[in-house]
DNA sequence: GTTATCTCTGACACCTGTGTCCAAGTTAGC
DNA sequence: GCTAACTTGGACACAGGTGTCAGAGATAAC
């Protein structure tokens, strides 16, 4: 968005800009929380009209591919930002943990059957950005013997996920904090994964 | 059902029990595998038109409810005749997962986020036979120090249904074959559990 | 201050799924 | 063979959500 003005004058005006930005905003929020939201909520979340969403997305779907897009990003950028390649494998995969456990629960969306599998561009491209980070550090850990090398790492991928689901459950039921969810999911995983105890 | 004929002259017919059967047992079938499938696709399942399946259960969500009984009852007696509380803590935890992972395989509909709290009775009953043995089992390794005593049996309880979960997935997903997939969800829970591996 | 753009209100068509009603046909029970 | 019970097809009302359209008003751009 915001091309270079290359037709006639079609003047794309401010307010259009800061619409389809709330909107958004706001779809970033209301989806990445409760991934089944209607449009009429994303819209009153954006104070602004259903209509008007519908003047800056075409559709539903094509909204929550713009959403993913941007978690997406936000996501790779974080993941980068912890530095996974660095370090000990299990100090990186603690780090990874920590990162990847505010993300899921920032946004839901990104783990939502309804999303799993929009498109196979859009899958790839967070595949690529948030678990082939992790798959890397995986192998990296069992080639440095730190992490049982008999395990596959597509099912440490697999278990790493679901434990961080049902962390996050288990807060979301008010069993836990989140600081002892956090805990249980570092020391479970670790376990796991066959590291030692850190 | 088949009550003793109390009152009046009302006489139940035997193909209306029969139908009342094929509903039923379609929809254990389908709802099971599909939580989400339609009263037009468990009527098709069952052989019959979409309004025999009202004549029999007054709504969707009663019919549910019925499906809900007959599998908790499947599954209740399944996992008593495991033996849940029999021999080795860790003996026994294995039957149970014998046990439940085929359950969890068959019917997703007890693992569905629809259905988790329909009615409260409902799922305490749900709770009491498949949850319960599991979290005694729990807390008697714990007890004799079978399994680590330090993590809580709700938290062990919650991270068993995420992996058993994760490993289906990797089933479904074609990444493992069921028995790959048994022994992984095996070993990471005995790892989970702090077990010595067996 | 003119003008094209944008947003809003309100209405509508459309779809899917649920649940109901009825009239006609079938079938079990006596 | 009568009769009440049952099933069925067809039609319908209803609810919730999506997407579209048109017109009236606001507002950014020039």
């Amino acid at each position: 968005m915001s091309e270079v003005t290359g037709g006639r004058r079609r003047r794309r005006r401010s307010d259009a800009e800061r619409s389809a930005a709330a909107v958004l905003d706001a779809a970033v929020q209301v989806l990445g929380r409760h991934p089944d939201a209607k449009v009429e909520q994303i819209a009153a979340a954006a104070g602004v009209a259903r209509q008007t969403v519908y003047a800056h997305y075409p559709s539903r779907p094509l909204l929550v591919a713009a959403v993913l897009d941007r978690i997406t990003a936000e996501a790779v950028a974080a993941l980068e930002a912890a530095d996974v390649d660095g370090g000990t494998a299990t100090e990186a995969l603690l780090r990874w943990l920590d990162v990847a456990w505010r993300l899921f629960d920032r946004y839901a969306l990104l783990l939502h059957p309804s999303v799993t599998a929009i498109d196979k561009a859009d899958s790839d491209r967070q595949h690529a950005g948030v678990i082939a980070p992790l798959e890397r550090l995986i192998r990296r850990g069992q080639a440095a013997g730190e992490f049982d090398g008999a395990l596959s790492p597509a099912w440490l991928v697999s278990a790493t996920i679901a434990l961080g689901h049902a962390a996050g459950g288990e807060v979301a039921a008010g069993r836990m904090t989140t600081a002892q969810a956090a805990e249980a999911l570092r020391h479970g995983i670790l376990r796991v994964y066959g590291a030692r105890e850190s």
